[in-house]
DNA sequence: TACACGTGGCG
DNA sequence: TCGCCAAGTGT
């Protein structure tokens, strides 16, 4: 069991952490703030997401929404609107109905106790730990792609991280290591150690920090993952129908990729595919690489479920996904909408 | 359990 | 150009 290895020293393990991180640890905003409500959009934003990614609209959505209460109040457009281009949309649903639940539910306070935010939309075994932690300085743990790295490492552990057995025993692994007297500190150390030091290539062993507790034997082998599924290609047809100053767009069913977020109408008709393309886009979204040829239709199409005109000067209120935005704001869509305005 | 879910940067 | 990856969660 990894709480029973020998001549590991855990308090010196926790101390030698902790002090390099008091000396060297980066000076994030959601660092500055023990407020759960930050902490919380600070750790959705941050999921799958690069910290430059993040600090590039944390402080503004904060300046946007610096309470539960501002998220609750506003449509779910508005906060999707938000979050364009930070991806994962479902994360900003989530993030609003747990605003609305805090609100509503809690008279405004966050449960400070693993029961209490596992409940909560979106929040997970990570998320409840770095809230626990973060905000309420409890020896909770987490396990993140980062802490996962270190610890495989540390161990010389070599069955794949994200399988039911790796899982289990690097969690079970940060429970035992966490600092009950410096939780916060601890938890952000060993994830930066695995930003800085103990990144994925090339790490740097000599200037680590706990290097004399560590058995990697080759630590650049670690962690072992498992194989991730291949890449499908495909090819969609949309199209752009412009009417008077309006635009026809389809609103994504809920349920779906996208849900709630307005997109190019996709067609598979012989005629609108016999067209030319306007535009065409590569694209890569999950598993797929996406080819996208953005049709010009001048006759009305017939209208499918949950598509509308929409007026020129009201589409920037909308949200978009990336590539959508992007075609939208293309030189060569631009001058065919600027050519009706 | 395996897959869906976005995006941008980097080697 | 391409594959890999990031402070994961839901189903």
């Amino acid at each position: 069991m990894p709480d029973t290895k020998p001549d590991f020293d855990i308090r010196a393990f926790r101390n030698a952490l902790v002090e390099w991180f008091r000396r060297e640890g980066k000076d994030y905003p959601w660092r500055r703030t023990t407020d759960p409500w930050h902490i919380l959009v600070s750790e959705l934003m941050l999921q799958q997401t690069t910290i430059p990614t993040v600090l590039g609209r944390y402080e503004r959505w904060m300046r946007q929404f610096p309470t539960p209460g501002h998220l609750a109040s506003v449509d779910e457009q508005t906060a999707l609107r938000s979050w364009e281009g930070l991806g994962y949309y479902r994360r900003v649903r989530s993030l609003q109905a747990i605003a609305r639940e805090i609100v509503h539910e809690f008279g405004g306070e966050f449960p400070d106790n693993p029961e209490g935010l596992k409940r909560l939309p979106g929040i997970g075994p990570y998320t409840s730990g770095a809230l626990l932690s973060f905000a309420f300085n409890k020896a909770a743990p987490i396990v993140d792609a980062n802490v996962a790295r270190v610890l495989a490492r540390i161990d010389n552990y070599s069955v794949p991280v994200d399988s039911t057995e790796g899982l289990k025993y690097l969690w079970t692994r940060a429970e035992n290591l966490v600092d009950p007297e410096h939780a916060r500190e601890f938890n952000s150390a060993i994830m930066e150690l695995g930003q800085t030091y103990c990144r994925i290539s090339a790490p740097d062993c000599l200037l680590c920090p706990v290097r004399s507790f560590c058995s990697a034997e080759q630590p650049e082998m670690l962690p072992v993952k498992n194989p991730k599924p291949e890449i499908t290609r495909v090819e969609h047809h949309d199209v752009l129908y412009l009417r008077g100053k309006s635009i026809l767009l389809a609103r994504c069913p809920e349920g779906k990729r996208h849900a709630g977020m307005y997109r190019f109408p996709q067609r598979e008709d012989d005629h609108t595919l016999s067209l030319p393309h306007v535009l065409k886009q590569t694209y890569s979204v999950t598993r797929y690489k996406v080819t996208r040829y953005i049709h010009h239709v001048t006759e009305s199409p017939a209208f499918l479920e949950g598509e509308e005109l929409v007026p020129l000067d009201k589409v920037h209120e909308l949200p978009m996904a990336s590539p959508d935005r992007k075609a939208l704001n293309s030189p060569v869509l631009g001058k065919l909408l600027d050519h009706i305005r």
